[in-house]
DNA sequence: CCAATAGTGTCTGTAAGACAGTATTTC
DNA sequence: GAAATACTGTCTTACAGACACTATTGG
């Protein structure tokens, strides 16, 4: 039974805006940042979006566009914030819930789209996708600020180094080794094993502490 | 001309989410952080929403629903985020578009509502409105920690004690004069006046520096 | 003079940035 | 031994927090 209101008419029976979902599926190869894009119509890169259909979530939704349109598992879409211009789609009156979600390139083998840095985009994007890449790129940035690579982009057990790597390629800037031992030290614990075959001195391996 | 996919049929002929906004009203009253809540049917208080109408932007339909619902002219409406649960709403499927504004209380003489402490809400509010005030605190924190009344607040003159009243206010915590000092005069300007009619040495009062 | 508020100098602890030294491996 | 990388001690600088002292008003 659908609710009606004093003039018995349903809430779909007023003209509403339609919503859809922008995803920015981010990674790390070769140590970038990097956005994964997807061929819309000609010449024109975007992010892989769809409708919000009546029946799913926002997540859901976010999930299915990156599961049909580049055949990619996501891992945990997040909410950035709704563009909402007037006239920003010009098939009618949409807004746009733009997500990030970040993984580990493992998970992009058989992606069907491109990879490109965020900081070397193919030309302006469609719609307002440039400025979705810039906000995801920020939400990463402060997601690695402070703690142990959250979206385990490094395998379970890892060295300091290949830590930092992972670190310095998200935050797009180089860290020192010093100080950014001093901030992690405290939120992984040792393994007690010594990493093998590299050249140099045997580097302590670490899993990232329970919180 | 409106759009047609290939099977002739317009967005809005695919059933879509409504989309709605809920609008957290702070401001600041006798040194404590407030919300305006509404009325909504029996016994329940909530935030002012309303339905976003197709012809609007969200920030439009936000303060439409503050003019509408609680008679106060909104200044500047912020996105916080989008609840999506599906069945948060018992009308049909329905996502809001949770904002928050902040104003200075002389904006709510007349407001029709009632003004809460944040930290002393009467009961749950209605649907996942409790989510919706403790994210826009947190908002209005983050918007107070580095700069001096980003949201004028206070007039366009004032002592350092009257804006370090407002930050304690809205940060939820006193703090101590010295260190305010020191974070905030650097963005401020001093009119070169002092302040009159109250005990004690009287404090110089200062503008908020062009940025 | 007393109470009250304004304004500022200084000490301490913490942490980042930078540098350099020691340690342990491969070749 | 040489090269390469891991690990750590220490110095400097910056700044928050805390304390205390001086300054200037009304009563």
């Amino acid at each position: 039974m659908t609710w009606r209101d004093s003039s018995g008419r349903a809430l779909a029976d007023y003209p509403h805006p339609s919503v859809a979902v922008d995803v920015a599926l981010l990674s790390v190869v070769d140590e970038r940042l990097v956005v994964l894009l997807h061929r819309r119509e000609e010449a024109r890169w975007a992010l892989p979006g769809t409708f919000v259909r009546i029946d799913e979530t926002l997540e859901q939704a976010a999930l299915r566009v990156l599961r049909e349109k580049v055949a990619v598992i996501g891992e945990r879409p997040e909410q950035l914030r709704v563009f909402d211009a007037l006239h920003r789609d010009d098939r009618g009156r949409v807004m746009s819930v733009a997500h990030v979600d970040l993984v580990p390139p493992s998970r992009l083998v058989g992606a069907d789209g491109r990879l490109e840095p965020v900081d070397a985009l193919p030309g302006p994007l469609a719609f307002d996708h440039d400025a979705i890449v810039e906000a995801s790129v920020s939400w990463a940035r402060a997601e690695y600020r402070d703690r142990p690579d959250p979206r385990r982009l490094v395998s379970d057990e890892f060295t300091l180094l290949e830590l930092q790597r992972v670190h310095e390629a998200v935050l797009g800037r180089r860290l020192q080794k010093d100080t950014f031992r001093r901030q992690m030290i405290d939120q992984l614990d040792g393994t007690g094993t010594l990493s093998r075959g590299t050249v140099g001195k045997p580097a302590r391996l670490y899993r990232r502490a329970a919180t």
